[in-house]
DNA sequence: GCGACAG
DNA sequence: ATCTTGTCGC
């Protein structure tokens, strides 16, 4: 595991948090909708990206990105250890996203800069956050979530929660995830998630080579 | 200081 | 996230 400095880190967030849009900045609705997520296998981060058409959600495309990964897991430092691997994948999609869902918070964090929001900054692409658990805040009767006395996020069903990632706003954003869920998870994710895990099977059966996805 | 804590 | 098979049920 290489060094990780949170005092850099934590300065970067608060610099990306402020570049942040928090209202509708694109096309809406959007022509096609990518979900991305990442895997582990050993020392490399296996980034999966996965692109539909927003209109019958059919799979258009769907790219996979090795790359090793020497930052560990901190609560709220995500990003640094999943975007490498996700930008990598994204990156080779034959076509550039309207809009990115990723497997984790956006607004929704202490920094307001969760992987979500960081990622669509970065690539100045609108982004979704959906995350299967809670980072912060306290949730309301009514499913918004509050924290320091601002909305920064949506809970719905059991365990679905969703924040802005970047150049969206909370409703719309919550529209779209709405759409796009046929299951629990929201298809652009739940898809980028089966993707990876079906990858990284045939990695493990020696189908596919490890150089390859370099 | 103590508890919480995305994937 | 990952380690891991089958099994119960719609």
């Amino acid at each position: 595991m290489g060094v990780f400095n949170p005092t850099v880190a934590i300065r970067t967030q608060w610099i990306l948090a402020n570049k942040v849009i928090l209202k509708d900045n694109f096309h809406n609705p959007p022509r096609n909708i990518a979900g991305v997520d990442v895997a582990y296998i050993g020392e490399y981060g296996l980034g999966a990206a996965v692109l539909l058409d927003y209109e019958g959600l059919h799979t258009i495309d769907e790219k996979a990105a090795l790359i090793k990964v020497d930052i560990p897991y901190i609560p709220t430092f995500l990003a640094f250890r999943e975007l490498p691997p996700i930008i990598k994948a994204l990156k080779r999609l034959r076509t550039k996203p309207d809009i990115i869902m990723v497997d984790a918070h956006g607004r929704m964090h202490p920094r307001r800069c969760g992987a979500a929001s960081h990622l669509g900054v970065v690539l100045n692409i609108p982004t979704i956050g959906v995350a299967k658990s809670r980072l912060i805040g306290k949730e309301t009767n009514n499913g918004v979530i509050i924290d320091k006395g601002e909305v920064i996020g949506i809970k719905l069903d059991r365990n679905v929660y969703v924040s802005i990632g970047h150049r969206i706003s909370l409703e719309t954003a919550v529209k779209i995830v709405s759409k796009t869920k046929i299951y629990k998870i929201p298809e652009p994710v739940r898809r980028a998630h089966n993707y990876a895990e079906r990858v990284k099977k045939l990695i493990r059966e020696g189908t596919i080579k490890i150089e390859d996805l370099l």
